[in-house]
DNA sequence: TACTTTGACTTTCTTTGACCTTCAAATATA
DNA sequence: TATATTTGAAGGTCAAAGAAAGTCAAAGTA
C-alpha cells in the first residue's frame, strides 16, 4: 500500500520525484515510522532503478528518486543475477521493469511464466540455476530489442 | 468443495485470477490450512491450466490463474508439442503466432530466446523435454492475457 | 491401493518499538 | 559581536515479535 501510494504520487506530480516526510506519512498509514524505511528499503532500491536521499534534523526530508533507465541498468540486473536466483527476486526484478515501462504487462507476464517456480521440474537448487540462465537470456534479448 | 469454491470464486469474478488468504480460506472450511496447498497442488496444476503465485509474511495472499480455453488456436498448438519438442519446431510455432499479430515480434523474440537449445544446457533428449514445458507455459499465459 | 486430512515444524516477509544520530534554530556565554 | 551550548525535530538502526504461507510424514478414508 505504501509502495503504490508513493508511486502514485510520483506518476500525480508528473515528475521523477516525490519529496516526503517520514513521520507524516507513517501518520496517514497509521503505521511506525520504522515501516516507511522498511518500504524504501526493500521496494525503492537501486536494484529496482529508485535513489533515496534523506536529511535528519529540522526541516529533514526524504526524496525518493525514479532513475532513468537504460541497458546498463538491464545489464546490472544480469550481473546480479550470477548464476542462481529464486523465484521471488526474480519477480521482483519482473516487477521493475514493468513499473519502468521497459516491458509490458504481457512481456511480465510470460517471464513470469518462465520464472515460475512450479514449471520447473528439478530440485530447488537446480532450478534456481535454470532460472538464473532462462531469465538472463530473456533479459538479454529485451536489452537487445529495446 | 474448496476446489469448486475456488473456481465459483473466479467464475463470479469474471476474471482470470482470484487472490485468497490461506487461513482465512480454511477457516471457511473448517479445515486445516495445509488442506489449501494440497487442493492447490492436486486441483490448481499447470497441467489442467493454472499458474499459482504466492508470497509470505504480514499481507501474504495466494493467487491463482487460469488459462483462458478460449483460444483454440493456441490450445491445439500446446496439445500438439506434447512433451516434448525441437527447437526448430518451435521457432515454427513462434513465427506462426508472429504471423497472425497473436504475439508482437518482441514478445517473440523473448520466446525463442528461451526456446534456443543453445541456452539449454542438459542433453538433446532433455532439452526437448524441458523446452515443451516452458514453451506450453508461455503459451498459456498468452492465451490467458489475450 | 490411492487419495485426503491433519498438525507440528519451517521459512519468509512484515511490523513494531526502543534507542541512536543528525541538524537547524534558539539560547547562553565570552 | 562571535562562539558555544541546548533543545526539539527529523530521520536511522536493529532485533524481537508477529503474520502468512510451505513442507512433510503420519494417520484416516474409500
Amino acid at each position: 500500500m505504501i509502495e503504490n501510494f508513493i508511486k502514485e504520487m510520483m506518476e500525480e506530480a508528473g515528475k521523477h520525484y516525490v519529496e516526503i516526510q517520514r513521520n507524516e506519512l507513517a501518520n496517514v498509514f497509521n503505521c511506525a515510522p520504522s515501516q516507511i524505511n522498511y518500504v524504501l528499503e526493500t521496494r525503492f532500491t537501486i536494484d529496482r532503478g529508485y535513489i533515496i536521499e534523506s536529511k535528519r534534523g529540522g526541516g529533514g526530508y526524504i526524496k525518493i528518486y525514479k532513475t532513468s533507465i537504460s541497458n546498463n541498468w538491464i545489464n546490472k540486473i544480469i550481473e546480479n543475477i550470477g548464476d542462481s536466483i529464486s523465484e521471488s527476486k526474480a519477480r521482483y526484478y519482473v516487477d521493475a521493469l514493468l513499473d519502468h515501462n521497459i516491458i509490458t504487462s504481457r512481456e511480465a507476464a510470460i517471464i513470469k511464466a518462465i520464472v515460475n517456480d512450479k514449471i520447473l521440474p528439478f530440485s530447488q537448487e537446480d532450478n534456481n540455476m535454470l532460472r538464473a540462465i532462462l531469465f538472463k537470456a530473456m533479459l538479454m534479448e529485451i536489452a537487445r530489442n529495446k
